[in-house]
DNA sequence: CTGAAAGCGCTTACAG
DNA sequence: CTGAAAGCGCTTACAG
């Protein structure tokens, strides 16, 4: 059975009452006091049941976060970057992480949600891979539950939280493209439901415009942000009659997976054939050859949704409410040197 | 303000115990009564409140997991994948998981897993990257809360988990490049304190032994089980004179830095270098040239350690306690053709 | 088959 | 400066 408050005070002869304001910092318990009630604590090896504290205070101390499906995306360094983030971050504010993963848009996810919201699991959650029309977004607003997104939604909600700005990104890697004498260049996106599939391919779209190449649907092509996918898209794309020279890639492992068709079709990956990423996963320094990409500070990004998630918990008064990224184009020899 | 379940039984005019019994399962409540209230607390998105159903149940359905070190090795795809088997498994069982980071043997671990102990947070907890005298063990066993682990420790402790046996996959990798000719044959470990470490130099020296080939203390180098770890020692392994002509690693990570490393010095890996790994990472058969390695089956290694501590948790007679895992021998062209 | 009551371990007005 | 008491929302013996 572990330690409880009564155990403590009945030890030191003293009320719950006393040893609970000791611990908790409350300036009207006499420092002799405080200190015996701090040194048995440590002694007795006390922590307060936080079941119990979580009752009667309403709260939970636990931000919620839900990853996008199930193995196959799980597996992007991405994720694992972005949960350090919030994990270092939530630990240094004394708070607790509850993870856990549902593909997107399924009725796990519903139920998970419900249950964190419903239950009183968590106080806040963290969203991201949002989608244009977001089921999430609009729940946790309708229930009024604090939460941030990475990315908004196209739903008409109070967004607090990060979002990535892919058209400067996209256009300067654009911009670094034609300079080396590109002008057939694809694009591998992922489901038109999502975000960053919406803003990135309209980047690429605006960034060939601007450099007056018109687009060719042939050369836009569909994976889902993993390796297997943009292996795939990648394949249709340099297969076909008048293949691209330069591809642009909606994340970092869409792009390792086009480098690998490339290779597996004898093309030399920055001199026969340029591909870049998106998100500047530690990987992509490593890939053969080093992956040009837009790197997103996405350790970084974590850390700021939790601070600004505790900050919307406590009900302060956020400003700004939104906060705008720009990605860093990291120019590596995937396309050329 | 959410749902509780007096809101529930004052809609249908019945007592809180009713409701509570009817959710539960229990067969005394009548079979109408039992819809009613099904039916209504669907209607009302009632759930229960988790932190007074564990006040109440002295125990949390939660499992804790506290991945090793802060934001390098976390983004091991290791993690990821052992994650997300923890998670799925979880899920499947209506149990949450809840995760955390730490340093190794840092006072941040020990603070994470006293407060999580002490405090109820957790019913049980999964231990990785298990070290030599592992701190963690003991406190667990100590403390009489069921934990499993993955690798054991020499502790004296009566072990449930998973280990993986790195002799025979060592010995046949071993095999595979003796027969393709090395005799120079180096290893790239990470801190002694490591269990894993222990056993695969310890498989890699024997290995040596029962191929006539004599070790020498030059050709093992020590990284830390990232990529740059690998880096680095790969750089001093081949820069000596007299280098290996083949290099196991203790996990892919640590290969994949070591190809790197050879890459710069203008080397090919397959032809001039044979370098191996030791997980299979989904990563392994991407990079360029694809790596052989020791194949681990990380999901469903977590899958399994969950099962097996939710039996220990209900206090079942687990039998095996132990669950032995052969590494498959993946050979690809890192190691030549 | 249903309900009244106790109690899990805390925190926090309130009284002195 | 300290303590007695209420109550957070459940589950579960117990009574009928």
């Amino acid at each position: 059975m572990p330690t409880t408050i009564h155990d403590v005070a009945r030890r030191l002869h003293l009320s719950i009452t006393t040893v609970s304001r000791a611990l908790d910092g409350y300036d009207d318990v006499a420092a002799d006091t405080r200190a015996l009630v701090l040194r048995t604590v440590e002694e007795m090896g006390y922590t307060p049941n936080r079941a119990a504290r979580q009752l009667r205070r309403q709260r939970s101390d636990t931000l919620g976060y839900i990853l996008p499906a199930g193995k196959p995306q799980f597996s992007d360094p991405f994720f694992s970057e972005f949960i350090a983030g919030l994990g270092d971050e939530v630990a240094a504010r004394n708070y607790e992480l509850l993870v856990s993963a549902a593909p997107a848009d399924s009725d796990e996810e519903k139920a998970l949600y419900r249950r964190w919201v419903q239950g009183g699991k968590v106080d806040g959650l963290v969203i991201t891979r949002t989608r244009l029309h977001d089921w999430r977004v609009q729940y946790l607003a309708g229930e009024h539950r604090p939460f941030v997104s990475m990315e908004r939604s196209l739903d008409p909600v109070d967004f607090v939280g990060v979002e990535t700005d892919s058209r400067k990104g996209i256009a300067q890697l654009l911009g670094h493209l034609t300079s080396q004498g590109h002008s057939r260049i694809g694009y591998i996106g992922a489901s038109p439901d999502l975000k960053i599939q919406h803003d990135r391919l309209d980047a690429y779209r605006q960034g060939l415009a601007s450099a007056n190449i018109a687009a060719e649907a042939g050369l836009e092509a569909t994976g889902d942000l993993t390796m297997e996918g943009g292996f795939r898209a990648a394949g249709q794309l340099l297969s076909q009659a008048g293949p691209p020279t330069a591809i642009v890639c909606i994340n970092d492992l869409t792009a390792i997976g086009a480098m690998h068709a490339a290779h597996e079709r004898g093309l030399v990956v920055g001199r026969d054939v340029a591909i870049a990423g998106f998100d500047g996963i530690g990987d992509s320094a490593h890939t053969q050859p080093p992956l040009t990409t837009l790197d997103q500070p996405v350790y970084n990004i974590a850390r700021q949704l939790v601070q600004m998630l505790l900050g919307l918990i406590a009900g302060e008064q956020l400003s700004p409410r939104q906060v705008e990224i720009q990605p860093t184009l990291l120019i590596r020899a995937s396309t050329g040197n």
